[in-house]
DNA sequence: TTGTAGGCGTTATCAC
DNA sequence: GTGATAACGCCTACAA
């Protein structure tokens, strides 16, 4: 049988409230108590048992708010479909949520939402812009009690509690590792990025980079173009590359415009199949997989960071436990149509 | 706030224990109290909190039995740590889990153990061998009470309760759809196969064959042959694959055996890079994905199995929640050295 | 500074 | 058949 606050009181020969009030640090018990409890219950190791907890927190009334620049991108429509679920599963402890979606990259109104949000919530789950004013935003939350969790994107020099999402650096990587095995080990690469500006997109180009130079000396990078994340732009700066290179053989797409990307490949009718790897699973990046224009396209469990996000956000919550791990990494998972 | 038997009892004008004689089919109750207060549950969409019920199941005592064909096999190994992540989480609980391992496809061996783990426990966790008389044993124990829970590889006629682990067709059209992008829809292939007994292997190669037929026309199987999970075995077949077909340029090896084959494939030394297929991630099969012999091998979530297997096994017998999902079907995924 | 008691939701055990 | 009551482990008022 398992070790409860009560057999620690009974061994202690204190009551249930004082064991309580050392054991989450209340305050309120003479030292000398506080010491004796403390080395009993570590001896005995005292595991507080989640149940327990849960149901004493049904009172809390605990309030989750989500800031997701989410509008338009079906990624984020998985990420918040893993919230969801976890909502319905820890409404029974007294968990509500309360998402808010924007649509661009607009520092101002990001803070904005964060405020308003944040102001009513316990915790704050935020795929945050990667800009000093937000970290500062997110800094000052979390003096006011705010647990705050980044999804998809964090900012780590900030006092956020938790990062839930892939290693970009990974996600480079492993784009060169199967591009490798795609080509033989031998291509010249067509790089079409979001934008120099996003972290992320810079650090899946140095990843692949990485494996280039480790392992695969006969990959090159002939040039990186920048989409903006936008299929039109996408499109032209893609025909430009076809057309300017015409040894081009594969392209790595880091981010958006993935479709405006094939739809440039489609246009110019080459002899030999380019070979396309590209990220995540928009409907529009599935179809090119069934049309085998793209190869292969990497995975990063949106919906489990929706889930994951939401289930740290819980136990600290509600069961108090303390965060362990302070980066939750999901795995970088390649694609082809069959496993999707 | 949520609704509680308590709540539904006031309603009713009964106490909260006839309520839960209702609720949970115990019966002794008069028909028409029975079905008022069902109707007044269903009209007010009562769900049971599962902190309440995991809190009141301490006193059950639960047991999970574990029989796997797991010595030396490295996959096993993580489907073990996960049942032991989960009964870390579970001992809260008052679960307690009984391990038993074995090594070979032994029939009569997995019965005994089976019979000997099973009267033990409330519920069995079993990797079952393909035979009748697992099947009726397994029969047997659910007619006694256990729930039973079938990992990595299914009987479906039997009375098992849930599957947990992959679909091995799906597994085969993973690799092929990988195979085509690999080899740019043109290959000989030379299939390694564990053992035409084996159910999940001929699935694998099923999978394979229908991705082909319906996408790759131009991926020729050449020979199947059999390496009963045995590197010795595996090397010699694949050697004389090898000799036999100069043309052969692809292996898919569907079970056991990668290190035995991809030391054929060395010792052939052949001009042209044979492109390799494989599953599992064993110890041996990462060594040769770093030696770029195999390309990329198919990963099948083997502590997930464990963990989920026994979240199953919990939310049965701790939440009384009925089964929903009668299979429980992890992802085919395509792992390089990168993202292993 | 410490103890007491009631409640979170469910269930098992009595007593009626 | 049914109801009352005491757990399960934890937390929070309030009383001392």
């Amino acid at each position: 049988m398992s070790i409860t606050i009560k057999k620690i009181a009974e061994i202690c020969n204190v009551s249930r409230g004082t064991v309580d009030r050392v054991l989450n640090n209340r305050g309120k018990v003479k030292p000398e108590t506080e010491s004796f409890v403390r080395k009993i219950a570590e001896q005995m190791g005292y595991e507080p048992n989640p149940a327990g907890k849960a149901l004493a927190a049904k009172k809390k009334n605990i309030v989750v708010g989500v800031v997701l620049i989410s509008e338009g991108n079906p990624f984020f429509d998985e990420v918040i479909r893993g919230i969801r679920e976890a909502e319905k599963e820890y409404t029974a402890y007294g968990v509500r949520v309360l998402i808010q979606t924007m649509h661009g990259y607009d520092v101002e109104e990001q803070c904005r939402l964060m405020e308003e949000v944040g102001s009513q919530v316990n915790a704050l789950i935020l795929n945050p812009i990667s800009d000093l004013k937000i970290q500062h935003k997110i800094d000052q939350l979390v003096e006011r009690g705010v647990f705050v969790v980044t999804v998809n994107t964090d900012i780590e020099n900030s006092k956020r509690s938790c990062y839930v999402g892939s290693d970009y650096i990974n996600g480079g990587e492993t784009a060169c590792g199967i591009m490798g095995v795609l080509t033989g080990g031998r291509a010249k690469v067509g790089v079409v990025t979001g934008s120099f500006k996003v972290a992320g997109h810079n650090q899946r180009i140095a990843g692949f980079k990485k494996v280039m130079e480790k392992k695969y000396s006969q990959i090159e990078i002939l040039e990186i173009v920048e989409s903006e994340d936008d299929d039109i732009l996408a499109f032209e700066v893609t025909n430009r590359l076809l057309q300017a290179y015409p040894q081009l053989d594969a392209l790595f797409i880091t981010a958006g415009g993935v479709y405006g990307a094939c739809r440039a490949v489609l246009s110019q009718a080459r002899q030999q199949h380019i070979k396309i790897v590209s990220f995540d699973s928009a409907p529009n990046t599935v179809e090119m997989l069934k049309q085998q224009v793209i190869d292969v396209t990497i995975y990063q469990h949106p919906y489990t960071q929706g889930r994951k996000a939401m289930q740290i956000v819980f136990s600290y919550l509600v069961n108090g436990l303390e965060i362990k791990k302070e980066k939750h990494i999901l795995k970088n998972e390649i694609k082809v149509l069959e496993n999707l």
